[in-house]
DNA sequence: AATAAATGCAAGTGAACACTTGCATTTTGG
DNA sequence: CCAAAATGCAAGTGTTCACTTGCATTTATT
């Protein structure tokens, strides 16, 4: 990758997380990449292609796999804290804001499927493990599936709702929240 | 609200839905209406205005005020089940959608403020729900704020994440993940 | 230094879009 | 039935956008 199509991808990139795609002119771009809009075109054969290089880098696609939440202790109240920890430290509210921006019907179907395959798999490596403990008799007898699915949408609600409204709806740190949600679901608030 | 406008606010909202705002033209507005083009701009000043007037309807904007949640028994389960019901009564996939097809760049300002104030007041509701909970010694010392918040996050999570992705990600009812979560928060999974 | 590749520059193209206008026709309400 | 209001129709305006072209200039390679 040269350095102009990067800085092209970079720029277009931090632009679709202030307006969104059909926000981000190619003029825009080239303009705050400081390069004339025609090189845009001798790098890229169309527009949607940036974002869709953009969206092969590291840096722009967080690392979830399978690996991700391999570190596995079988000690509930750390493993799901790895869990949580792991996934909010790859899907960022920067990540969030960006799948957001690239919601446009002009790309949307070949942008999907990528953001798509991180809950996934965050959901199937947790319902494994969960069922995982279940067997080794660590848990309660839980529907793993529901409760997967509990902890991805608390997971996955409070990166959104942080990234859309910053502090404005949650004054809550990171590592305050894992921790309470986590004691809370292992514990509960039951007397 | 005379019928013509009416049907070119539902016509918008439903094609928002289908592409986002950018997406829905006023030429498509106005074919699917089974209208003329320049008869919208008789009704509407700007395109921008339908939004904003749809909005304003009941229909468009779920109804989630104080009362919304008044109904409490002072029982921890079935409170916090008829919380995450009524949330999720109002705020459907469908108003998910379409407030993701509300963030473009162009009516975001306007349209955020409506959307940011759903959340926000579920917050305060819960939160306040269970600091006298906690005050009536019906639950364990916990941090109200933070529980709260992993409550809304669980429920908008799990709005969120069925309206994008549908059946693909989560094959759970709705009444069947508010159980399982409830049932979780309530009583924990460890053993 | 010579050559080739990358980029700048300026002008432009065609399409799509929000929005307008003038006038004919239909619908509505008293 | 009649007047006023609402809508249709057809054509058009100005702007913005993605994308192009031809040529000059700079940068990198050998």
């Amino acid at each position: 990758m040269d350095k102009t199509s990067k800085k092209i991808i970079d720029t277009m990139m931090e632009i679709i997380l202030e307006r969104g795609y059909t926000g981000a002119t190619t003029k825009d771009i080239a303009e705050r990449a400081g390069i004339n809009e025609c090189t845009i075109f001798r790098k890229f054969k169309e527009k949607k292609e940036i974002v869709i290089a953009g969206m092969e880098l590291p840096q722009y696609r967080p690392n979830i796999t399978s690996e991700t939440f391999a570190d596995i202790k079988w000690d509930i109240e750390s493993d799901l804290k790895m869990f949580m920890e792991n996934y909010m430290k790859e899907v960022t509210p920067q990540f969030v804001r960006l799948s957001i921006g690239l919601r446009s019907p002009q790309i949307y179907p070949q942008t999907a499927p990528l953001i798509m395959d991180i809950p996934q798999t965050f959901l199937h490596s947790l319902t494994d493990y969960l069922c995982e403990m279940k067997k080794r008799g660590k848990i309660k007898d839980i529907d793993c599936d529901a409760v997967a699915a509990s902890i991805l949408s608390a997971t996955f609600g409070f990166t959104f709702l942080s990234a859309s409204f910053g502090n404005d709806l949650f004054d809550l740190e990171r590592v305050k929240y894992i921790d309470s949600t986590v004691k809370s679901i292992i514990g509960g608030i039951a007397l």
